[in-house]
RNA sequence: GUCCCAGUAGCUCAGCUGGAUAGAGCAACAGCCUUCUAAGCUGUAGGCCGCAGGUUCGAGUCCUGCCUGGGACGCCA
């Protein structure tokens, strides 16, 4: 446990035994202690309202309570230095800051490790994000959900619980038929052949690149199959090519997933099938119209839905829930899609879909990813200069940057609209919120050359004297530091990957400040330069480690 | 028509499971570099938290209704 969960765990302990020794409540009557940080200084590092909650019990007036708890509590054992009542009967508790130079130490010992915690368990979750349609180019909508699916992936493994990342890849559907069926013009066309691409074909430029990709590799090879078997063939390389260029793309971005799952998997090993069994032995199907529906109305959702449509042919519905089920089976205590906003009337037909088959809704969350907007010069962009046609993942991270692209997509929360404004993620200027937290990270790697320049190099094993920090910047900073595991704690809870950014802007402004308040290296004083620099340290640590979670590089210099 | 998301400072957004006088960045204004990176710091100003009800000791946060903006609602995937 770290030294802010500690303390906090002490000071809940210290204001349970204040109410026994009071006689206001019985052991078990009293409440879970929730310890808040107040938003005003005046009012302490914690406050309680354990006394308003008590009332009731107690039958006593809030304050009176308050004044009695505070009579009969323990300072030392909290580390608190001074309580006091306020308003309706909030306890205000004061700590007495030195138990914060203990962060320094700890942080400086778990390095890279450091934020991590128990949190989850171990619970198991498998985060399925991006998913994009591989016939066509990732755009916007992926980015940010190929951005925000990583972080949280990052978070939840930094909280203790175990992740994996996958990729749901519909490689079954029209489409591919379709890719398939243009390719095979294409592959024609590009060995000379006169033959005409149908209407409904896909007509870009890609599958042009695609199919000069296979006459390359494989020269006529083909020509001389039969229809049938050529486009089998053209379903297979037109897909592997696409995967490959799915995945250095997204590699590109920094972005990795443990599993790639094939739709066309589940049809092979016969679980599309099956779980339409499944469903009709549990009762949830009916037949209607010459088709096959699933009743979900009775878990919520608006209207029935079609698993068989009248052709005997299945919607896309009917392997979503496979897909599903198979997941649930494979054990995952918690499934995470992030989808985009496009796919939320899926929701409800999930959920129910998964109650169906007999799992509880909560194993499935749900994360929606809203519109994203590109914003440059004040006017909305949505077409790219270059081609004409949608702006996609590759170009903007090419534009804007990398760590800035991967930082703007993570520091909003995702289920609101996002105005991404290229002019600010481009500018390499304070206004940029990218440079603000990766300038506080270079800066403390210069002291580090300043240090060694001036003779006073920095030694991180060497002995610190902890009592040389005692200052109230020194302090605040420390706090922050400090708060850094819960935090991540948190984020991870609520998949909440926007957080993170946030803090960092918070712990990036504490150490700017505290940089411009104490000069921290000084060959005339040796020791304190030491102390300082370790707390230095220590704050590029949790700025490095913070960074990580979001996909963002940790520059020594800027 | 039903559903989802949003509406908080001039702009972009935080506000964790309801808590005290609502925060940050940018923009505006006033200061701080012969000294560790000024991509920084310090301060000032700026708000009927969309509107109206309700729940309670207490609401930006929960409930209901309405308004505005964005998006989704197929035997397409």
């Amino acid at each position: 446990m770290n030294i802010l969960e500690e303390t906090k765990q002490n000071i809940r302990e210290a204001l349970r035994e204040a109410v026994l020794a009071n006689g206001f409540a019985k052991e078990e009557e009293i409440p879970t202690i929730i310890l808040e940080t107040p938003r005003d200084k005046n009012h302490g590092d914690y406050a309680s309202n354990l006394a308003m909650q008590l009332a009731r019990v107690a039958k006593k007036n809030p304050r009176e309570i308050a004044e009695g708890i505070v009579a009969h509590f323990d300072k030392e054992k909290a580390s608190a230095r001074t309580l006091e009542v306020a308003g309706p009967g909030f306890i205000n508790i004061f700590l007495d800051p030195r138990f914060l130079r203990q962060v320094i130490p700890a942080v400086l010992r778990d390095g890279a490790a450091y934020g991590r915690s128990e949190a989850g368990e171990g619970t198991s979750v498998l985060v399925e994000f991006v998913s994009a349609n591989p016939t066509g180019a990732l755009h916007l909508g992926h980015a940010r959900g190929a951005a925000v699916g990583d972080s949280l992936c990052n978070i939840l493994d930094m909280a203790g619980y175990k992740v994996e990342r996958e990729y749901y890849i519909n490689d079954a559907g029209n489409q591919i038929d379709k890719l398939a069926l243009s390719l095979d013009i294409r592959y024609l066309q590009a060995l000379g052949q006169n033959v005409e691409m149908p209407e409904d074909a896909y007509q870009g430029p890609d599958i042009m690149r695609i199919a000069d990709a296979i006459v390359n590799d494989h020269g006529d090879a083909f020509v001389s199959l039969p229809e049938k078997e050529r486009r089998e063939k053209f379903r297979e390389l037109g897909l592997d090519y696409l995967l490959e260029k799915l995945k250095a793309d997204l590699k590109d971005f920094r972005v990795s997933f443990d599993t790639w799952f094939s739709e066309t998997s589940l049809y092979m090993s016969g679980k599309v099938e099956e779980t339409l069994e499944t469903l009709r032995a549990n009762g949830e199907v009916y037949e209607e119209d010459g088709a096959t529906w699933f009743q979900s109305t009775r878990y919520g959702d608006d209207k029935d839905r079609v698993l068989v449509k009248n052709d005997g042919a299945y919607t896309y519905l009917l392997p979503d829930i496979a897909y599903h089920k198979d997941k649930l089976d494979r054990g995952f205590d918690t499934l995470v899609d992030l989808f985009g906003a496009d796919h939320h009337g899926y929701i409800a037909r999930m959920h129910a879909a998964i109650q169906a088959l007999g799992f509880p809704k909560e194993k499935l969350e749900f994360q929606v990813g809203q519109n994203v907007n590109l914003v440059k010069g004040g006017e909305r962009v949505k077409m790219s200069k270059r081609t004409g046609n949608a702006v996609t993942m590759r170009e903007l991270a090419e534009d804007v940057g990398l760590d800035a692209t991967r930082y703007f997509f993570a520091m909003r929360s995702v289920d609101t609209h996002l105005d991404f404004d290229m002019d600010l993620a481009v500018e390499e200027s304070n206004e940029n919120p990218v440079y603000y937290v990766q300038y506080a990270h270079a800066r403390v790697s210069s002291l580090f050359a300043q240090a060694a320049e001036k003779g006073v190099a920095y030694d991180p094993e060497g002995e610190l004297d902890l009592t040389l920090i005692d200052s109230e910047k020194a302090y605040e900073l420390l706090k922050k530091i400090g708060e850094f595991p819960e935090m991540v704690a948190g984020a991870a809870e609520q998949y909440a990957q926007h957080r993170i950014p946030n803090y960092l802007h918070e712990l990036s402004s504490a150490f700017h400040s505290y940089y411009n308040a104490e000069r921290i290296v000084d060959p005339e004083a040796p020791a304190l330069t030491q102390v300082r620099l370790a707390l230095a340290n220590a704050t590029q640590t949790v700025l490095r480690n913070g960074l990580t979670l979001v996909g963002v590089h940790a520059p020594e210099q800027m």
